[in-house]
DNA sequence: TGCCCTCGGGG
DNA sequence: GTGTACGAGGGCA
């Protein structure tokens, strides 16, 4: 009998006998890979007071092994059900189908390794006893677990595996794999580059050897597993077994791949989730983050550059591969899975990219059970019924000075557990009424289930913030990303009940925090303007006041007490930041500012330009523009979004700074190739003897839009443009792009174009300090609850 | 306003 | 394999 203590990783299952066992991989707190077995447990299902007929049936189905009676909870009241446990887990889904039309079916859709997890109760990291045995798993120990037991969560360092693959552009053969692992020994690399049969199995055989926990690399969710895969059946490998159970790799859904016992974290994904950068190539995320630089084969003529100097491109490969590694190290992106892992209680790859479904889930069907809840199956085909969002405070245009922004901590949750919202006190015979109508039973009558995990994980925040405030370096970042992780969970409560669809959501549920919400930050709208400040703007849970002190001191003193005074008992205001300037058009969500405490930082929202599809000009114009603005020249500002029209109609403006550039793929994957300007250009390239391989990236002048499809002419570095761009098209784009930031001074897109004010209905009501205009406040219908994180201007210049 | 289509990364 | 799968932007109706 051994005792291991154990990160758990990833979980499958598989067949035995007349059963099946849960697979659960992890690394012990020694560093040590590890397969967990346990065989005693089986899928499960619940009916609501099924009738007889139904239960014979099921009492002679050969795959039923055990029918028990309880009481559950359901729709409000105890209702008798039964417990109806089978063989194997894919032969749920048959019988859910099956009986959903005569009775109720309770827990039918729940996969099985989180249903073991679940009715186990484990978290992030267990302490197991048991034997070890012999299998075929790639891990250095295999334990048939006895006992499972929760412990502390452990961090163990875990080997990653990054992987590249160059192939051929003109017969889209594998040239090399290039990889790079990392362990607790360093880094090696390795490259294969014989046949491809010999790179395909020489790949899976150095996997399997090294037992890597996680593999990564740049798009490889895109296009190198796949790719790999497509290569492997045209020479007809079936299947490529990366897996900890030496099973295959295999695809879910549209753009998921899997293996088992092995997290799959595509360094792109991360860098889409943790950065807002305009460009997200390897080569600019390198460049960005790690100050680094690709080496420079050119991959879309990755044939010649094979044939010229094939040692070359295998360099540039496993340098690749390193690139996606250090991105993935870079941005944490295991410590932030794990962390999740610790607070939801699952697996760490469940953790990376998480669905916030099985976030919750994992706290909720656990809570749920534990107190004779019925568990229902998420319903799937209704409408997505949009539920009213928050509330957001008309904005009157113009530039502000010292503007404080207060931002309510934890809003949705606090709503939730100060009403006691939650699916089990929703009742006629309630006392709490939200301003929807819907009432709710009060904590003393029935502490609803929300709320209790609410508090318990707001109290849980509070404590790691505490413990974060007095630690230092690794243990410092250890909390904070764990109260990072618990402040995400707990959003995704309220995100489950107001958006889609969850098996728990109720809209008069949603309806109602969002409702409450709404009340809460209007009502401190009204106080802070009855006590004689200046509300500039509020969006659901943020307040922005324009502070009476000019002063940088005083300013912060008068937010902290603001910030204290008007804080009730479960709802804290707390003071967020300082804006100097700040300046907005009038248009909700749509904003800039410099803030000046408690960092220096640029703060830009709404105002991004679309990333592909635009050309230098205008981002350079806009830019420029918001130089001017936060400078506080308002004249110089329009002065020069006028000149940059004038200049762009003339035609006195480089074309270079006109080129629109996007990839062209094959012709025949368009559902209507001609009308893409892109595949326009492409093939006008062809015609001009250039050479085009789908997949490309092709740039082009627009020298027509009037007609459908517009016309374009390609743009090539010994092309000349013969045909004029079409200027007038240019000049438009610009005064689109500018009007959103000019509009606000009389200058909407038509007046910049025709370089005089016309409708002059904004700047009637404006003044230079923001004044005038009427108050058009409404509620947004928005339901974009979750509040993306502010993107600064860096960013998108 | 809402639906449909496409891109982005990769070679 | 008890289940899901992006998110944003533009064009067009």
């Amino acid at each position: 009998m051994v005792e291991r203590t154990v990160r758990i990783l990833s979980g499958s299952y598989s067949k035995v006998n007349d059963g099946v066992v849960i697979e659960l991989f992890g690394r012990t707190a020694e560093g040590v890979s590890i397969t967990l077995l346990y065989d005693d447990f089986r899928p499960y299902f619940k009916l609501v007071d099924p009738p007889n007929d139904c239960l014979e049936e099921l009492r002679e189905d050969d795959e039923i092994k055990e029918i028990t009676t309880e009481e559950l909870w359901v729709d409000g009241e105890k209702r008798k059900c039964k417990k109806i446990v089978c063989t194997y887990p894919w032969k749920v889904p048959g019988y859910r189908k099956r009986l959903k039309k005569r009775c109720k079916v309770l827990a039918a859709d729940i996969p099985f390794v989180q249903r073991f997890i679940y009715d186990f109760d484990l978290s992030s990291t267990v302490k197991v006893d048991g034997e070890l045995v012999n299998d075929d798993y790639t891990t250095e120990e295999i334990l048939s677990v006895e006992n499972f037991e929760n412990t502390d969560p452990i961090k163990p360092s875990l080997n990653i595996l990054s992987f590249d693959i160059e192939n051929s552009l003109e017969d889209d053969r594998l040239l090399t794999i290039g990889c790079v692992l990392k362990n607790e020994d360093g880094k090696e690399t390795r490259n294969f580059d014989a046949s491809e049969k010999e790179m395909i199995e020489g790949f899976q055989n150095y996997v399997q050897e090294k037992d890597p926990d996680v593999i990564t690399g740049y798009n490889i969710n895109g296009y190198d597993l796949p790719k790999l895969e497509e290569r492997a059946k045209e020479i007809r490998i079936d299947e490529i077994n990366l897996g900890r159970d030496k099973g295959k790799l295999r695809k879910k859904g549209q753009r998921y791949w899997t293996v088992n016992g092995r997290i799959i974290a595509d360094a792109w994904w991360s860098v889409r989730s943790e950065l807002n950068l305009k460009r997200e190539t390897l080569n600019h995320v390198a460049e960005e983050l790690l100050g680094e630089e690709k080496d420079d084969v050119d991959s879309s003529k990755i044939d010649e550059e094979w044939e010229k100097d094939s040692e070359r491109v295998k360099k540039y490969c496993v340098k690749d591969a390193d690139l996606a590694l250090n991105i993935l190290t870079e941005l944490e992106v295991l410590g932030k899975a794990m962390d999740m892992g610790t607070v939801a209680k699952l697996p760490v790859g469940e953790g990376l990219n998480p669905r916030t479904s099985t976030l919750v889930d994992s706290i909720l069907i656990r809570k749920a059970e534990e107190n004779e809840v019925g568990v229902p199956l998420t319903s799937h085909g209704g409408k997505r019924g949009k539920i009213k969002g928050g509330y957001v405070h008309s904005i009157e245009p113009g530039l502000y000075h010292w503007v404080s922004v207060l931002d309510f901590k934890s809003m949705y949750p606090s709503i939730i557990i100060q009403n006691n919202i939650c699916f089990t006190t929703l009742s006629e015979d309630g006392e709490i009424e939200s301003p929807t109508g819907v009432k709710f039973l009060t904590p003393e009558e029935k502490k609803g289930l929300l709320p209790e995990i609410l508090e318990d994980l707001m109290r849980e925040r509070d404590e790691v913030k505490d413990k974060m405030e007095q630690a230092e370096g690794k243990e410092e970042r250890y909390y904070r990303g764990l109260q990072n992780a618990i402040k995400v969970l707990m959003n995704s409560f309220y995100g489950v009940f107001a958006s889609s669809f969850y098996r728990f959501t109720d809209p008069e549920i949603g309806e109602s925090i969002t409702a409450f919400a709404r009340e809460n930050i209007k009502q401190l709208i009204n106080e802070l303007q009855d006590d004689g400040l200046k509300v500039i703007y509020s969006d659901t849970d943020s307040v922005f006041f324009q502070s009476p002190e000019e002063d940088l001191e005083k300013t912060i003193d008068i937010s902290e007490k603001i910030a204290r005074d008007y804080s009730r008992e479960a709802i804290i205001l707390e003071f967020e930041k300082i804006l100097n300037p700040f300046f907005s058009h009038g248009k909700k969500k749509r904003y800039v500012g410099r803030v000046i405490w408690p960092e220096e930082d640029l703060l830009v929202r709404g105002y991004e330009l679309r990333r592909s599809d635009s050309f230098q000009a205008q981002d350079e114009a806009l830019r420029e523009i918001f130089e001017y603005i936060l400078d506080d020249d308002v004249e110089g500002a329009v002065e020069r979004a006028k000149e940059w029209i004038r200049e762009v109609r003339n035609g006195q403006i480089e074309l270079e700074k006109l080129v629109i550039s996007r990839t062209c793929k094959k012709f025949s994957y368009y559902k209507n190739p001609d009308s893409m300007p892109n595949v326009q250009a492409a093939k006008k390239m062809k015609d001009l003897g250039h050479k085009f391989t789908p997949g490309m990236k092709v740039s082009w002048i627009v020298t027509d839009a009037e007609k459908t499809p517009q016309k374009v002419e390609p743009w090539l570095p010994d092309h000349e443009i013969k045909k004029e761009a079409d200027w007038k098209y240019y000049a438009e784009r610009i005064a689109k792009t500018l009007s959103r930031v000019t509009e606000v001074f009389g200058w909407d897109k038509e007046a910049l174009l025709a370089g005089n004010k016309q409708s002059d209905l904004f700047s009637e009501n404006f003044d230079d300090n923001g004044n005038g205009g009427t108050d058009r406040g409404k509620t947004s219908e928005d339901d974009k609850f979750e509040k993306k994180d502010e993107v600064t201007l860096e960013d998108f210049v």
